[in-house]
DNA sequence: TTGTAAGCGTTATCAA
DNA sequence: TTGATAACGCTTACAA
């Protein structure tokens, strides 16, 4: 049987509750106690029960990040930001993947109970729905990468994104600018209704904008049976396109996951790029640039999304107060996947 | 303040047993009591307190997973069939990052007590060190990816992986049989005592078994400064590579990241891959396949690797008894990135 | 500086 | 089918 906090203060000879001060750093100890205390923790391997812990204990120093969805390099960055500032405090934090089928707010709510958390950054997913359960989250939270449109009354939160339908604007008219009439685009799925959504019509604005006609035949929307913002599903939508006789001098993907798939699928046509084909990516990851060649992409200002996150959240926790949330600019980063078309 | 079980059997008027057995689907139970009580659960957004669960209850169906050091694309593949695995059981499983500092097996064994854990699988670090913790851990559980050398006497345990010498000499060894003499390598950090010096020794013994002698001008190891195992390393270690004027036909990566690295070093130096250089990487993740050209690699068996992990640590939770371990063959991957030379 | 004892929110045992 | 009540392992007043 594993040895609990009594079982050490019997061997010890002493209260239960002085070896509660000992593991707890309290001060009104004697320290040769404690020494002796610590002694035969060590000795017999005992490790405090945490759900005992998380039981009594009023309040925590800890912060919960909810990474919705799978292994994801744009999070990665943010969240190497946000746990670089985070020790900087004495909160410390957890992460929590979430799994695309399930709830976030429910997952926050459990884990608020269980281990009294102080504040949550839901990292991706969300988008309008669960609103009614957001409602019910009664600490400070922060929504990263998650441009929340309608306010929560009384929620104290904040949010910090970028613009995903202004961002892919300025990557479709980058590529209009550029010359080019018929420019495809790697869309989401279908019945996307969040950022895939979002920067699809950012990509139709830009059209409009510059006399183009939408073309859906140009449009490529992701396979539901493939991982989403996946290389394979870039490859795939690309290869659809090949496939229907698409007629066009530019591609955008709006992650740059698909990009990457879609490149390989233009090479494997044999074409070139950019001579042949003009292709742009969103979201500015480190994979782009060490693609050869390096991938022209708008750039999520990931360390100000995630310093200003977890600020932000700290500064709540002591204020209980709503700290406005910023929209970012993203970065178009003009790299050798694109050139200028001259007919 | 949130409301507890106690608040909900007040208000349905019943006791709190009753309102516990609703809540864990326990068959003694009236039907209409129980959806009262379910009832009123939502209407009051009663979520059970988790900590007071594991703290009373005798044991779960849990099986956590601790991956260590941060995202990488291998371990995603294998978790992932871990969990399609899992999900056909009756056990849930959750997953936990373990820092690169921290310790592995201190955090299990917080875990087990926490959670009544049933079983636990690691994923990376380790590496002969922390024996004696693990030692501690007197549940089942699984060394994925980890070749355990030594045995450990009193647990019950198992292990799946390749042998990582084996592999690198057989990728060097391709190398040379194509006629390379000259086999640049991207090494790990120069202390590194695991996988890396692994993989070192076994392109050392394979130059030796063709008759060329280790060059340790041609060894660029990683540098401490910049994420391990990174694309950024790999770039980096290749420029370093070059900028010593080091001669050579052929270069091999001990990890995948580190080859994309590699391969845009050469490409910025205005070198052609495979005519100019042969390269080559370790691990087989699809990322490799995407980049033009294709990259030759060692690939992983990771469905086998995550199947055989998960199904190992059922049968010892069912039996209390060890499974034999195994260490799978790496599939040499020959792609566009490689080729012949004749001098 | 230390000990006693109450209680955190559950589940499990037993009796009704 | 239900209810009362004793744990689970810990922290924390309060008393000594």
């Amino acid at each position: 049987m594993e040895p609990t906090i009594k079982d050490i203060a019997k061997k010890c000879g002493v209260a239960v509750s002085t070896v509660s001060r000992a593991i707890n750093n309290h001060p009104d100890i004697n320290p040769k106690t404690k020494a002796e205390i610590m002694n035969t923790i060590k000795e017999m391997n005992y490790v405090p029960n945490n759900s005992a812990r998380n039981l009594k204990r009023i309040e925590s120093k800890t912060i919960a990040i909810l990474v919705k969805g799978h292994i994801n390099h744009l999070f990665d960055s943010i969240i190497h930001e946000i746990e670089k500032e985070i020790n900087t405090t004495k909160y410390t934090f957890f992460l929590q993947h979430v799994e695309d089928y399930e709830d976030e707010a429910v997952i926050a709510l459990q884990l608020i109970k269980e281990k009294r958390l102080r504040g949550i950054i839901f990292l991706g997913g969300f988008y309008e729905k669960n609103k009614t359960r957001l409602k019910q989250i009664h600490i400070p939270f922060v929504l990263c990468t998650i441009a929340a449109r309608e306010s929560l009354e009384d929620c104290v939160y904040s949010y910090f994104a970028i613009d995903d339908y202004h961002e892919s604007y300025k990557v479709t008219d980058y590529l209009c600018k550029l010359g080019h009439k018929k420019i495809a685009i790697l869309a989401a799925t279908k019945d996307d209704c969040s950022i895939g959504a979002l920067r699809l019509q950012g990509y139709k604005k830009a059209l409009e904008d510059n006399n183009i006609e939408v073309d859906e035949g140009l449009i490529s929307y992701m396979e539901t049976t493939i991982p989403t913002y996946s290389m394979e599903n870039g490859y795939s939508a690309m290869k659809r396109l090949f496939e229907r006789k698409a007629d066009f001098t530019a591609v955008y993907c709006i992650s740059d996951m698909q990009v990457i798939g879609a490149c390989k699928a233009i090479f494997r046509r044999g074409k070139k790029i950019p001579d042949d084909y003009s292709v742009a990516g969103f979201d500015g990851l480190i994979d782009t640039y060490y693609y050869e060649p390096s991938i022209t992409t708008i750039k999520q200002p990931v360390r100000e999304i995630g310093k200003a996150s977890i600020n932000a959240l700290i500064e709540m926790i002591k204020t209980k107060k709503s700290v406005p949330g910023k929209v970012y600019d993203g970065e178009l980063l003009v790299r050798e996947s694109t050139r200028a078309i001259n007919e």
